[in-house]
DNA sequence: TTAATTTCCCCCACTTCTCCCCACTAATTG
DNA sequence: CAATTAGTGGGGAGAAGTGGGGGAAATTAA
């Protein structure tokens, strides 16, 4: 399970390094390729088995006959990026990605279950840090929070 | 797996470069024919096994005892066109393919799980590009996508 | 049948980008 | 505090994308 959040700097060639403890656990069960994502601000990194499980195999089903069911795959597929880790563990974020996203040179990988979301850290601490308006109070509580996410 | 868009020249011949990553993963899988059909406004390419897969093979086993089958098989064939890569990995858009999805000087080729589109770059940005229309938010959500189509 | 024209494809040259490698610094662990 | 691992940064080789020249093949015309 991926969890918690790191901050890494984004060098002059746009790569970022992926914290060891989610490289070594992406790695071993998923291997080497994620696929990008822009949503929500953000890039979402899900291991490419990942994606599969969670679009291409629900999607691969559908007739492609309605025109809706096509745009939506377009639109889909036509903003994901594939890539891999290189030999520094490090990911090349695609330019296109990082200006959707706002990321410059510092940002924020946070390990969310099975995806990582890589944030501009500005953004991330504006959206969702802990500055000191007593920020850590505003967590959902344990018991409700099955029902809200 | 195809996953991602691309933007891409077309030079004064009418040929547009296929990227590497598609151009690797369809010779490796299918083999360096692809086979051309105009549709959405833009144009699809499937490699030949797929496009077998998708019609020849379903499409085989009708009987062609009907008028109307017949005028659908004649429609299908009749439009589509049947290509190679060159030794670039470019292949040749025929000018009538050209014509009707509106490609000149700029395109796109994006991966949809097994087939390629190729779009004018204007008219993909304006169908299916992020314009600050808030696009991203279209995005199916992953937990509803089951439910939607 | 030959000549003229067009189409297509191979090759080459150039630019840009990607990724490998190496080196340095910071952080962690024993 | 020493030793190892993690993260950062840049140089450079090679790959990828672009564009054009030229020749072979096909088509059309004479």
């Amino acid at each position: 399970m991926l969890i918690s959040s790191h901050a890494v700097s984004v060098d002059a060639k746009g790569r970022v390094s992926i914290p060891a403890r989610f490289r070594e656990y992406l790695s071993a069960k998923y291997g080497d390729q994620v696929v990008l994502l822009g949503k929500d601000g953000c890039i979402f990194a899900y291991p490419v088995e990942e994606w599969k499980r969670r679009f291409s195999e629900k999607l691969s089903d559908l007739s492609t006959s309605t025109k809706e069911v096509r745009r939506t795959l377009r639109r889909l597929y036509g903003r994901a990026e594939s890539c891999e880790f290189d030999r520094q563990g490090r990911i090349l974020l695609p330019a296109k990605l990082r200006a959707s996203s706002s990321i410059e040179k510092e940002a924020v990988i946070v390990g969310i279950e099975n995806k990582l979301e890589i944030w501009d850290r500005r953004r991330w601490d504006k959206e969702n840090g802990e500055a000191g308006d007593g920020a850590a109070d505003e967590l959902p509580d344990e018991d409700l929070i099955e029902f809200e996410f």
